[in-house]
DNA sequence: GTCTATAAAAAGATAGAC
DNA sequence: GTCTATCTTTTTATAGAC
């Protein structure tokens, strides 16, 4: 039996709402996003939003559900290519991830929220998905750690921890912000430090071939000083420029 | 000529002020905290709290002030046992971070706030002393890249933004929310992953000896997977558990 | 299901007595 | 400076006509 035409309509309607929520998460988080801004931004009248989603936090749910739905989606594409390391798999996860997050498509809510969380916390669908994820990315970092590049003495719980905060991570918009930096540049930085550390991959003095060990992260060589592109007057202010 | 009485009894109330907000800064984030709520936990009217500090923002402004001068010291304190590389002084001053956070008395403002954000970026005495700690730490950074134990690819900016970051990085929250690690091992951990990232240190394939070249992050051990405490059915959930 | 209009509640800020 | 009581605005949510 094929799906009536009302039901199909009524699908589209809300997936558009829920891109305008995810773009509103994404740039202004949770508390900062009004639902009157949602209805004005979809076009629509807010009671009109009451109608296909009964609250604000019903609103926040259906965008993490969705994001969770697109991150196990790159995970199975990822898997498409197969016989491939742990480790690359994970970095492309978490190039995915900052590739979401660089379009302004990553939803973020706040860490230390009370009720919502509770209420997410009580999303069948939420929770099995953000489960589901976790086992699967959990199954990755084992694999990665029994292949030696990921370190053994970090639990999987750490290591799966670590990487969904680099999600939310403010590193990203602020590199962003400051201008100077491309997209890719950016993003390659940021896997380094996820995966290599601020320390960078084990540099032993003089210059060495790459320990076939540890796969390392592409390191994108940058201008030296003197080319690089530095607007002239700019500070660094890492909070609130 | 020495402060009058009424003075230092006025700086002490603000004193006690300024720690319950820096607390429930700490806590729940700056749109979460209420000022009915900080007035209620000083003990004293609203009102009253407004004939010290203007506003909301203010208050938080305030707090932040404090951590910021907080943070300075510590560095001063770094800094008087003299003779010791860069990168051990940038280990202590992120592992100081990392004990503030802890203890629940590091605030956090949202980073990608509008109004907050240009309110602070306007305060003088704050914006002052995000200066002097961005460039007191960007002088530890270049001088550890010169020591070879920061990678040099990455900008100055980039290594300030990320241990900036991991000053309200949500893991150790969560880490300590599961209740099954000590604060040192916590600590250790996100010190490591920070430094020499999830892959850890260089572990070239045998036992080997420290390379001397990379200061090591201090790798505390866990226990073996069957000593390990770990509660038996908890499962693992990142966000909103 | 969509709209206009309106409740209801929360939270930042203030008036005015003492 | 501190208090009680109140104002004002914002924002979530709903009533009720069509």
């Amino acid at each position: 039996m094929p799906t009536p035409l009302r039901e199909r309509v009524r699908l589209l309607r809300e997936e558009a709402i829920v891109d305008v929520v995810n773009r509103l998460l994404a740039d202004k988080g949770y508390e900062f996003m009004t639902v009157d801004e949602v209805a004005a931004e979809v076009g629509m009248a807010k009671a009109s939003l009451y109608k296909h989603f009964p609250s604000k936090e019903a609103l926040a749910a259906a965008a993490m559900v969705r994001v969770l739905e697109r991150a196990l989606a790159a995970m199975d594409e990822i898997e498409r290519a197969p016989g491939r390391p742990a480790i690359t798999r994970l970095h492309e996860m978490l190039r995915w991830t900052m590739r979401t997050m660089y379009a302004g498509q990553m939803p973020t809510l706040p860490a230390q929220n009370s009720d919502l969380r509770s209420v997410l916390g009580a999303d069948k669908v939420y929770m099995n998905l953000l489960l589901r994820l976790s086992e699967r990315l959990g199954g990755w970092i084992a694999e990665a750690q029994r292949e030696g590049s990921i370190a053994t003495q970090l639990p999987v719980e750490v290591v799966l921890f670590t990487l969904f905060a680099r999600a939310c991570d403010p590193v990203l918009p602020l590199l962003k912000a400051s201008g100077q930096y491309s997209a890719e540049q950016i993003q390659d930085w940021l896997l380094q430090t996820c995966f290599s550390g601020l320390s960078g991959p084990p540099a032993t003095a003089a210059p060495a071939p790459d320990t076939p060990a540890r796969a390392a992260v592409k390191t994108t060589d940058r201008p030296g000083p003197a080319a690089r592109p530095r607007r002239p007057g700019r500070k660094v202010s890492p909070a609130a420029g």
